[in-house]
DNA sequence: CTTAGGG
DNA sequence: CCCTAAG
């Protein structure tokens, strides 16, 4: 925290004043309002429109992801208390201190923090691209089947969903951005310095972290503490680490994406979609009365983005590590199990097989919005184990018919 | 604890 | 998504 507050100190812009700055305080005056919010639940929701305002006009000039994620981070955290559908009557104490005791949790668990924001790192997105695309690095030591990694990864938007949040923006304010390509390669390049090397997979860009990553852990851990009482066994498999996960800006909270929605038009096609997958949050179920089969109505639906993680993941550890998995790939998304993973794999199969069959025609509406060439790759890649297991499997009938 | 398979 | 059995 220390650090944390000296880095903000001194990194804060000076050119944040050009732009509309309500939103744009000092370091001081932010934490003081993160006080008044924590004491005070019903903080007036504000410089949303400013941090909008702020990405429009600065992210073409300012090369910096932190410095937007500052305006973002910080106008962002009132707001959060502004949420509170769900602060019916003892709910507004227990969200509380939900969110100060994840907070205070947090500090401990900056390391991971600083992992899961690495590996959907914003700092990707605005390094030149000479940076970004270097696949080949990530193939050495690896287990990696040569020939899958090499699809066309620029058609697809960028990948660790937790990212998204982040990147989607960034592609909605930048108009003419190369953002596409930028962003194509994080997740590639995120995996080969995370399989390459562990450690700088944790160390790289230990300062200047936006305070995002704090906040959304409130989030999430209070998400899950709240909602997931019943399956803690389930996620704790991954306690240690999911409780940094969902930290994604993601329509995660709906007032706060109504709010945006107030002050500027979201029309991207992308972000729509993104939008509807998890506009409806649990995040206010409250745990007692809400118990079995609960999760079966709060489905997620898998974007496209996680697909493609999906895809890439299977492509990294092979079919069937769907904990390594999880972990590497959907660190980030604290739902997603290894087994909700698997089955969605399964369920690709299927659509793959689905769309090889009348290839052209029209496709179940399920497998229609994921993009073909995914389909095509989940299918090389099932074929691929399948080869690797002995099976044949007739999708793949044109390339390895027979086992041998 | 993980994975596979069926529901 | 859930449940269960098998390793």
């Amino acid at each position: 925290m220390r650090t944390f507050e000296m880095d903000r100190r001194i990194d804060f812009p000076e050119t944040f004043a050009g732009f509309k700055c309500e939103s744009v305080r000092t370091f001081e005056d932010t934490m003081s309002d993160m006080n008044r919010f924590l004491m005070e639940p019903k903080y007036e929701n504000f410089a949303v429109d400013s941090f909008l305002g702020l990405g429009m006009e600065n992210m073409g000039i300012s090369s910096k992801i932190e410095e937007f994620s500052h305006g973002f981070d910080f106008s962002f955290l009132p707001d959060y208390g502004g949420l509170d559908s769900c602060s019916t009557q003892d709910g507004e104490t227990g969200l509380k201190l939900e969110i100060l005791d994840g907070f205070l949790d947090e500090v401990d668990e900056v390391e991971d923090i600083y992992a899961s924001h690495d590996l959907s790192s914003t700092n990707n997105h605005f390094r030149p691209d000479t940076e970004v695309k270097k696949k080949g690095s990530e193939s050495d030591g690896e287990p990696e089947p040569c020939g899958l990694m090499n699809f066309s990864a620029e058609s697809y938007s960028p990948g660790i969903s937790g990212s998204i949040g982040l990147s989607e923006w960034s592609n909605e304010t930048l108009p003419h951005a190369e953002s596409k390509n930028v962003s194509s390669g994080k997740v590639e390049d995120s995996l080969a310095t995370s399989s390459k090397d562990k450690h700088c997979f944790y160390e790289s860009e230990d300062d200047k972290k936006p305070l995002s990553t704090f906040i959304g852990s409130w989030v999430g851990r209070g998400k899950r503490r709240k909602t997931n009482l019943r399956n803690c066994s389930r996620l704790d498999s991954f306690g240690g680490t999911s409780s940094c996960a969902s930290y994604d800006f993601r329509p995660r909270k709906g007032p706060l994406k109504k709010c945006i929605q107030t002050t500027t038009e979201i029309n991207a096609s992308d972000y729509d979609q993104l939008d509807a997958s998890e506009s409806e949050d649990d995040f206010c179920v409250t745990n007692t009365s809400k118990s079995r089969s609960d999760r079966r109505k709060h489905q997620r639906m898998w974007t496209v983005e996680e697909v493609v993680n999906l895809v890439d993941g299977v492509s990294h550890f092979g079919v069937g590590k769907w904990t390594d998995i999880k972990k590497l790939f959907f660190r980030s998304a604290s739902h997603r199990t290894p087994i909700d993973i698997r089955d969605k794999w399964r369920n690709l199969l299927k659509a793959s097989k689905h769309n090889d069959e009348k290839a052209g025609g029209k496709r179940r509406p399920a497998s229609r919005l994921i993009p073909k060439d995914i389909l095509h790759r989940v299918g090389e890649l099932a074929s691929l184990h399948s080869k690797s297991l002995g099976f044949v499997y007739d999708y793949s009938r044109s390339r390895c018919s027979s086992k041998n």
